[in-house]
DNA sequence: CTGCGCTTTGTGACCGTTCACATTGCGTGC
DNA sequence: GCACGCAATGTGAACGGTCACAAAGCGCAG
């Protein structure tokens, strides 16, 4: 007769062939202080021998610790949060924490729940929150959740759960830059109305407009894709009643040149242009855009060190906000 | 004093709590026929009341079944592989799996057996492999993996473990069209040697030329970035000894546009260009990209399916290649 | 030679679930 | 009235680790 689907080895299998209790070889696994080095050896070589894996299902049993932490994100391949997760995970991992990724798709109520409900479900330790929609925040005040998490969005949570870039100050920082240009009459184009960066990109234009003393303008409500700064060009551009546009990320941004090019309008000889993230292609758009640089990957490895600093019981919270940057380059120029 | 950290309900407490025996909570959770359905809803009713979830890693221990699919990523935020992944987790989730994903950052040996060890030791039932570069797959050979898996590149592991798009056709639809143009000088800008892509690429580039008699030319070989495009543009336009470019992805052929921008060079005028992916910006790029259209989001859908297929002792393989696309735009015209 | 203390190793119980099997309840046919 | 079969429910063991505590080994002072 066959053996029967041969089973994994476990830690009793190891410790009979190294003549040792199954303990002794917990504790070698564990990097106990208190084990002889020669014993330590003898394990060591067996579980080599054998390919041994500790279990992690069961290790997560006894001890209630999952080393999981979830995270909530997104639907979309977009280059910020893509690079921040990547960050994450590798912040995670290398404290020897997993990842459990759930993206939504829709931000409808149910959506959001049942993807929260989800990841609540494997006994995640920490959470961190990538879903920048407002709604998704409502969903969690009204959850009331008990491990530690954080968003990588300002929100009105409470600050300690928050590791943001400061979108406010980063929309200034364009809206300034195209005021001391001297432009007065600024188009924003903004992203989808319930996302936070959205709203606070938009509040620092509003802020910087009305500190300049100039007139805000209806912002467009765009949806972040290239295609739609593209068609609202097009639109926005029938009029010309302005000189420089603000677009909220740098795809709109890019759509929107496009437009320019198709009806001859030159830039930024007739219209200036400013972006928000700094995406690595920016620099090659034509022209170069001049754009916000925020640092994804900066922002996941703080969200990760502020977890794991509440996991090991240190309250003091270094959230914070992270000072965006301008980069100057072709796209914006002096009124004509 | 005071109760000591209130631990998490188990089936024990549901079970005393609706009156039946933690076996009958157990039938309710995994939906067993043979329940009367006034017990059912009690039982529900009080799982709802209490707020019980099911402990993951006791489920997991007791049927080694760890509903975990692990990924082996690259760590970028590229639009191709991410789009992928999200895909990826989406159908795993709807299948009632979660991913572990580990990216690996450099190429070397030890970068990928940790990676895989780390991904291997949280008991995956299945793997997916979206790292592409050529290393990958000597390790996997070496460890000779006993899950299922599957691989995102054409790979000569056999091919029942791969699910792909081929990308050798892709190559030569972009090196055809150049051709079908009237350009006979045509440049290959390729990515990193050790990518299976860019070897596939490559390869249908030298198919192409050949087929049509034309004389290759000595690859390019770049890292994907529209900056390395950039500057081989700027270093290749100082012969001009070609008419046309073949890109392996579109960020390098944004790169090389731009540089063909500060040198005067008129796309398609002087220079035809194409590309590959068609990233969504693609359309957007001054001049609009031909590039070669791949079905991120198929690929990663297919792959889990094929998996899920093979858990369930399906081995009727319907594994195989996706064909991509050439989408005509603006940057490629007839030879002047 | 005994006893003490420190280092090193071993034993039993337990984490929260599912599995295999046992038991109960109850309608039905003879 | 009782055996029978099926539906519904209950019981003990097991999964593979860790924890708390017990015990053995050993050097050394008195």
């Amino acid at each position: 007769m066959e053996p029967d689907r041969v089973r994994a080895p476990n830690i009793r299998d190891v410790a009979r062939l190294a003549g040792v209790s199954y303990q002794t070889v917990s504790r070698v696994l564990n990097e106990s202080p208190s084990i002889k080095e020669t014993t330590k050896q003898r394990v060591l070589d067996v579980i080599e021998e054998i390919g041994y894996r500790p279990n992690q299902a069961a290790r997560a049993l006894v001890t209630s610790r999952s080393r999981t932490i979830g995270v909530l994100a997104q639907q979309t391949a977009d280059y910020g949060p893509t690079t921040s997760t990547k960050e994450i995970e590798r912040a995670a991992r290398e404290a020897g924490y997993r990842l459990s990724i759930t993206n939504i798709s829709s931000n409808d109520y149910v959506a959001i729940k049942t993807g929260l409900d989800y990841l609540l479900s494997q006994s995640i330790e920490a959470l961190v929150i990538i879903a920048p929609q407002v709604r998704v925040f409502e969903v969690i005040k009204e959850l009331s959740i008990t491990v530690p998490f954080v968003t990588l969005q300002t929100t009105d949570l409470g600050g300690t759960h928050s590791m943001s870039i400061d979108q406010v100050a980063g929309a200034r920082l364009a809206t300034r830059h195209l005021i001391d240009l001297g432009h007065t009459e600024i188009m924003h184009i903004s992203g989808p109305q319930d996302w936070i960066e959205a709203e606070a990109r938009l509040q620092g234009y509003v802020e910087e407009m009305t500190a300049a003393g100039l007139a805000t303008r209806a912002p467009i409500i765009g949806d972040w894709s290239a295609h739609f700064g593209y068609y609202a060009g097009l639109e926005l551009l029938r009029y010309r009643d302005f000189t420089a546009v603000f677009a909220s990320n740098d795809q709109m941004a890019l759509g929107f040149m496009h437009a320019c090019r198709e009806l001859d309008i030159s830039i930024p000889g007739d219209i200036s242009v400013v972006g928000f993230d700094d995406i690595p292609e920016a620099a090659h758009f034509f022209p170069p855009l001049t754009t916000v640089r925020q640092s994804f990957t900066e922002i996941g490895r703080r969200a990760i060190s502020l977890l794991l600093a509440e996991l090991r019981g240190d309250t003091r919270l270094e959230h914070g906000q992270i000072e965006p940057e301008l980069i100057v380059r072709e796209s914006a120029g002096p009124r004509a």
